[in-house]
RNA sequence: GCGGGCGUCGCCAAGUGGUUAAGGCAGCGGCUUGUGGCGCCGCUAUUCGGGGGUUCGAAUCCCCUCGCUCGCCCCA
């Protein structure tokens, strides 16, 4: 195949797709503006170590994902694989975080290199929120609600809700010793990259898919017996506070951030029509990160949605359906010419007009204007304009010749107001 | 990076060694040089993702390669 295409695992949105995506935006928008949100915007392309710094050395996202390339002035440059390292880079450089707590979203495109599967590609897109200098659990909940509304209210069902804590980063260190001596055990059980995730990030392996390991987890210790007091009391009061809110969900101690500085809550929007790949929207807090990329101490929690998994959960439910009002058909130089007036005078007038162009005979043109699905047709010929008019036909009427009223050239109130009736 | 499935017109496809590569949708033209949704007629793949091989003969068999897809790893 000589033919030029996409980079594989990058796709085209094409026009019949498109105002599925800007209906969905334009939710989104809606949804976080009403939920005090505000948009925050950054560069696709950052430089390498925000996010080796970031996301973490030992990550797969890091580690083997990024699309890295060193820029003509000798700078390793990284298109943007998450959100947040970003945002957070830029609330330290804006000097933001100096201004009290920021309650944000951002939206676009992601960049991950993996082999595309069902709801994963290369280039793919999500919306996220995050909260900034806000520590207390009502925040954590606050958020949650923001995400699950919003799923709901464009019309996605069979949700479910998963959470978890993973404590504070003291409770952490105390589990991961006692996960990694359990492990330790059971050494030959593990192959090489278990082996290698026991070191790094012994918690990963709870999350893992491996049946044997899974079986093997069952009896691993749980969270729950190394995270404080108050630890467990945070978690206690989320639940409580969902359970006010009427949001369901489901206690899942297996899930976990495996970054160093994730605390407290974990969370996974998820689906079983998705395949593979369930989660939707995940999200936790990180009161650790800011810190980490130099910035002041600062409690932060959010959340990303992947956005075509998203839409492989909408199905057929936002369908295009975005018809013109008129199609204007027309023939002959001078009639073309009046009819190009006209349609640029209903565009003025906010109607949604789709010219015919082709020059064509009237058969045709109304052939295509059924096609288009517009409610009326205006047709101007040599006939009409002769005697200085034109004609408008409602196509939703089945007789043929019947249904037409002619109307002068200078008639656009007139004109407009049967267009609207 | 590793497995499984697949690759025939813009889309959906039939064809599984004999040569004129069905059919449907969409598109274009006509029946209808000025009137739509139905109908009828015609046109639209020298070619079966690409390359090489086997054969008198290949879309059909073999090898390589590219791409798509599903899954593993991991994530949204």
């Amino acid at each position: 195949m000589t033919n030029l295409q996409t980079l594989r695992g990058m796709i085209d949105i094409l026009p019949s797709q498109t105002e599925r995506w800007q209906r969905i935006e334009a939710l989104a928008r809606d949804h976080f503006t009403r939920s005090g949100l505000r948009e925050i915007r950054t560069p696709l392309l950052e430089v390498t170590e925000l996010f080796s710094r970031g996301i973490g050395e030992t990550t797969d996202v890091v580690g083997k994902e990024m699309y890295s390339f060193i820029d003509r002035g000798n700078r390793s440059c990284t298109l943007r694989p998450e959100g947040t390292a970003s945002v957070v880079r830029s609330l330290i450089q804006n000097g933001l975080l100096n201004q009290g707590p920021q309650r944000l979203w951002y939206g676009g495109p992601m960049f991950r290199y993996e082999r595309p599967q069902a709801g994963r590609q290369r280039q793919f897109h999500q919306i996220g929120a995050e909260f900034f200098g806000l520590s207390s659990v009502r925040s954590d909940a606050e958020l949650i609600s923001i995400a699950w509304d919003f799923l709901k209210d464009i019309g996605i069902d069979g949700l479910e809700l998963e959470i978890n804590t993973l404590g504070t980063f003291e409770d952490r260190k105390i589990y991961r010793k006692k996960l990694t001596d359990w492990f330790e055990k059971y050494i030959d059980l593990l192959d090489d990259s278990l082996r290698n995730q026991l070191r790094n990030n012994p918690l990963r392996i709870l999350d893992s898919k491996n049946p044997k390991i899974k079986e093997l987890i069952r009896d691993a210790p749980i969270i729950d017996s190394s995270i404080s007091i108050n630890s467990k009391e945070r978690f206690v009061k989320l639940q409580d506070i969902l359970n006010s809110l009427k949001i369901p969900f489901t206690l899942n101690n297996c899930l976990v951030r495996g970054l160093d500085y994730y605390c407290h809550t974990a969370f996974e929007i998820t689906s079983n029509q998705l395949g593979a790949q369930a989660t939707v929207c995940g999200g936790g807090r990180y009161d650790g990160l800011v810190e980490q990329l130099g910035g002041p101490p600062t409690p932060s929690v959010g959340w990303a949605i992947g956005m075509e998994r998203l839409f492989i959960l909408l199905g057929e439910k936002i369908a295009n359906s975005s018809y013109p009002d008129v199609y204007l058909v027309n023939r002959g130089e001078k009639a073309e010419m009046e009819a190009l007036c006209l349609a640029r005078a209903l565009r003025e007038a906010n109607f949604k007009v789709e010219l015919d162009n082709s020059g064509s005979t009237f058969a045709k043109q109304f052939k295509r204007a059924n096609r288009s699905c517009a409610k009326w047709a205006i047709v101007i010929g040599e006939e009409e304009l002769n005697k200085g008019e034109f004609k408008i036909k409602d196509l939703s009427k089945s007789s043929m010749n019947l249904n037409e009223i002619s109307m002068k050239l200078d008639e656009f109130e007139n004109l407009t107001r049967v267009l609207k009736a």
